[in-house]
RNA sequence: CGGGAGGUAGUUCAGCCCGGUAGAAUACCUGGUUUGGGACCAGGGGGUCGCAGGUUCGAAUCCUGUCCUCCCGACCA
């Protein structure tokens, strides 16, 4: 037992640590709050990436890559953007290093300071909409639909990693349009985009809603988001997709002549997920044996693991495998055959649990004279023996069922995790002790939410999208509501 | 940013209180035996003790500063 893993019921951060650290997927650096996603992580990433780039080209967008560095003044156009970031921005105030006249090193050269800072993107919103300013003139130059890969600076106190580093990599859609109705349509697409991610790919289930005025996006009219549950009762939000209307128009000046050929503001929306995905992936899904990775994603969807005594058997199982390897790569399937030697099968079986690949076949002696091969699978630990004829439709298809399994067995823990309270006292004692939603009313102020904040840690998550109308009473100061909302303790 | 803990071999850690040749396990390399759930034997290589100062004949150990990490809190589009 070279490297266990912290059960998650002795120690839920150790364990999340644990798994992402022992699981190969990002190291710390030696940059404060910034980690290192390793090939592993990033391999995973790269699955998701790709995914949804083809899925934002599909709704009509392209990409494209703006500057790092803000100029100080752009991030004051519009006040509650800057109101929102300028606690947490990296700043730059020189351009070049000289030695130390006294001996001690490099030091930054006092006469190579920058006549205005630049600001460390934390968002691009700014120098995006300064730059769309130049790029729309007419109706005919919308909707502008553009969407960035890059990564963002922001500078938190306290760091984890994937779910809140001082660096991460994200994407941000940025789109213009002619009217407010399209901009709307445009941000509601984008979560819906988002939530069949979440959930066909990365199965994990999500709740879409909007944001109470507390949470919004800075700068925006609405925030929508979708909201997943964790296995320690925590949510997180996993993505967000904001309605800006007027405001980085108005504060950058971006007008287009309508058909009538009058002078209107454009209407803007911007949208992003972010390497945290990452993070709620590993907490939604893994166990004390380590990571799970959904069949879609995962950078290895089969390991192959043969089990031999001396050379000439390994020739004839490898023989075999080689076959089957092709045929799975014929399917698509990402497959590893590790015939390495310095290692045993009962590590190996250890090390790809870890790693959370979904299937392993494994091949022995006993399998050559059967013809057969013992298939296990990461969701649920269980193994069968299967006949190599047909193996690989076979492990095709089981793929799609553990894809579905984890999707089911997330969405069961998440539901039976919304937990309707019409009691102050219940609603205290379900977040204490149960964890993950509560459905409660809410006098719709910001100062209630605050009072709710303070005494129990939980904020309000989303307004649920199609939210079913009920009366009722506000379960802190029981004025009356409309509706409930949903509460729970985040990341 | 406040409170607590920590940084010594690739990894996990002992040594520090009470200064005197830097250790264990594991991993790694070589050879052999092994291989159906984290193998065993023999031999071998590997560490500016986070970094920088200071005290001292002598510092992993004592003092000061600093960086990084973890946990709790504050903060967190």
């Amino acid at each position: 037992m070279a490297s266990a893993i912290t059960p998650r019921d002795k120690d839920y951060s150790q364990w999340y640590n644990d798994l992402v650290l022992k699981g190969g997927l990002a190291d710390y650096s030696a940059v404060r709050g910034c980690m290192v996603i390793k090939p592993y992580g990033f391999a995973l990433w790269e699955n998701m990436r790709d995914q949804l780039d083809k899925m934002f080209k599909d709704t009509g967008h392209v990409n494209a890559y703006f500057p790092l560095f803000i100029p100080k003044s752009f991030l004051s156009r519009e006040a509650a953007h800057v109101e929102g970031f300028a606690k947490e921005c990296a700043v730059v105030t020189h351009y070049r290093l000289m030695n130390d006249p006294n001996g001690g090193g490099i030091v930054v050269d006092p006469d190579a300071k920058l006549e205005e800072e630049l600001i460390v993107r934390p968002t691009s919103e700014t120098i995006i909409w300064n730059t769309y300013k130049d790029w729309i003139q007419s109706y005919r130059d919308l909707p502008l639909l553009i969407n960035q890969w890059a990564n963002v600076v922001r500078w938190e106190m306290r760091t984890r990693l994937f779910l809140r580093t001082a660096e991460f990599l994200w994407q941000e859609g940025h789109t213009a349009h002619a009217t407010a109705e399209e901009a709307i349509a445009e941000t509601k697409q984008m979560l819906d985009v988002y939530a069949q991610f979440a959930e066909e790919w990365m199965a994990v289930p999500v709740i879409k809603g909007v944001k109470t005025a507390n949470e919004r996006f800075a700068g925006a009219e609405d925030t929508y988001c979708i909201e997943a549950l964790m296995q320690d009762g925590k949510a997180l939000q996993a993505g967000t997709s904001h309605f800006l209307g007027q405001n980085f128009a108005k504060a950058f000046d971006v007008k287009f002549s309508n058909k009538e050929n009058q002078l209107e503001y454009v209407w803007a929306t911007s949208w992003g997920v972010s390497t945290r995905l990452i993070g709620g992936l590993v907490m939604a899904h893994s166990d004390d044996d380590g990571l799970i990775m959904p069949p879609k994603i995962a950078p290895l969807q089969v390991v192959i693991v043969p089990i031999y005594k001396g050379e000439e058997q390994l020739k004839a199982i490898s023989e075999k495998v080689l076959v089957l390897v092709k045929e799975l790569k014929t399917l698509g399937i990402r497959v590893k055959y590790d015939d390495t030697d310095n290692a045993r099968p009962g590590w190996k079986f250890a090390e790809y649990e870890m790693k959370g690949v979904p299937v392993r076949i494994a091949i022995g002696g006993r399998d050559l004279e059967n013809n057969t091969a013992e298939v296990a699978r990461r969701d649920e630990k269980t193994k069968q023996t299967l006949s190599m004829d047909g193996l690989s439709s076979a492990i095709k298809i089981l793929l799609d069922e553990i894809q579905a399994n984890m999707f089911n067995k997330a969405k069961t823990y998440r539901d039976s995790h919304i937990t309707q309270a019409d009691a102050w006292d219940d609603f205290v004692k379900i977040l204490n002790e149960k964890g993950g939603f509560v459905s409660a009313h809410w006098d719709g102020t910001g100062e209630t939410e605050d009072a709710i904040k303070e005494k129990t840690k939980a904020t309000i998550r989303c307004i649920p999208l199609n939210n079913e109308q009920e009366a009722g009473n506000c379960i802190l100061t029981g004025k009356p509501s409309a509706q409930r909302v949903l509460f729970a303790q985040a990341y």
